[in-house]
DNA sequence: AATGATCTTCAGGTTGGCTTTAGGTGACCT
DNA sequence: AGGTCACCTAAAGCCAACCTGAAGATCATT
């Protein structure tokens, strides 16, 4: 038997004996079919999965419109699968190896409080940021962002038309390890500025000289 | 700068740019008195913090009664320290290094709030400003303002209708280490003067010689 | 290993706001 | 009236903040 199966079979049988009801599905494609025709407290998410990865899972529910609570079980753990497991949509993660105790405690506290908010896409006058999509248009144009951008631009359009500071930004975009130089956040701006305001004749960025950056509608 | 209290600035500072305010205790003892003392929404916690190790913070606290959702940082990633964590009544547990937004997931997670608390704009007759935007308008017109217009214009703001002193002036809009010329707050009013009440034809900025000045709503 | 994409650093150039200066205006007093 | 003092304001210098192109570093994918 896989080891991947008999780690299911595992959850399956525990999670059982506290009271839930368990299916389990053996790869991704079933699993998305299952989620699809069911209706689920939670979802326990394997990331490396058979024919469709749990990433690509997760994204494919949420834009199914399917927000029930997700549980990403990740073998590595750097903070860039948790990142990536949460941008995808998954409310909570765990890495491998686990305890059993562990998840339990996830998996309660994950169904008391019943699961995300759907994230809303926020819309800066024809400016269209999608967080669960990681994607933005302006009017009908889509335009591709890389994630730091994007996190940069989205931390801007939570707060459009009010001056967001380059030190919020940086906490807000970039790691709590960063050390860097703070220019970074400039060099960011340029590039967006680039993107989304420059083709289109725009200036909704602004600059406050000494203050920070304002995205307004206009 | 310590290691623990650089991150507790940047979490500060990156939350608050969510909405959120934030106190910081930068030993155990310290917050369990604050914690006591007051009410919050959740409370973040560093398993190494001097004086009281955050474990036993967490259970004190639970033991006096208090419920507020905690969320526990740790250097280690054990999935004993999880389990220990979840086990002292922590509701959520991270181990370092984390990134900015697998902790405010988790943070939005346990907080249930409601629309962020935007800093009030002060009116004054047909004159708003709006301390978020760094803005302010007359009537529907808006004016740009550079910040050190618009700190002296909030302080103005804040007590329409009174007389500010020069150097209550001076007090809160410059540094407290400036020792520059007391004429540079003339400067800004003439400046201001000319932004948001000549084009206007109006004089709501009024000089009250000897005293300071005062912002007349009218 | 190589490629391409993204992230970060660096350095030179530019700008715009802060501050100072200095001459002017008007208020208040004697 | 004349003098003094507080205030006004245009102009100019300075400097920190900002912009941006390019090169180096890092990461992911093939």
């Amino acid at each position: 038997m896989e080891d991947e199966e008999r780690l299911a079979d595992l959850v399956k049988g525990g999670l059982a004996g506290e009271g839930f009801a368990v299916d389990v599905a053996h790869d991704g494609r079933d699993g998305l079919w299952m989620a699809t025709e069911n209706t689920y407290d939670v979802i326990v998410l394997d990331v490396m999965l058979p024919r469709m990865n749990g990433y690509a899972l997760c994204s494919r529910l949420r834009e199914a419109g399917d927000w029930t609570p997700i549980m990403m079980l990740t073998a590595k753990d750097g903070i860039y699968d948790e990142a990536e497991a949460l941008d995808n949509g998954a409310d909570d993660y765990l890495a491998k190896p686990f305890s059993y105790v562990v998840l339990l405690a996830r998996l309660r506290a994950l169904v008391r409080r019943g699961g995300r908010e759907r994230p809303v896409s926020i819309t800066v006058g024809d400016l269209v940021v999608d967080p669960a999509a990681l994607k933005c248009r302006r009017g009908e144009v889509v335009v591709a962002l890389t994630p730091k951008e994007f996190a940069v631009l989205h931390a801007l359009a939570r707060r459009a038309g009010e001056v967001v500071s380059k030190s919020e930004l940086l906490a807000q975009a970039w790691d709590f390890s960063y050390d860097g130089d703070p220019n970074i956040v400039e060099v960011y701006i340029s590039a967006l500025r680039r993107k989304i305001d420059v083709p289109f004749g725009r200036t909704t960025l602004m600059t406050v000289r000494g203050a920070g950056y304002r995205l307004e509608a206009e």
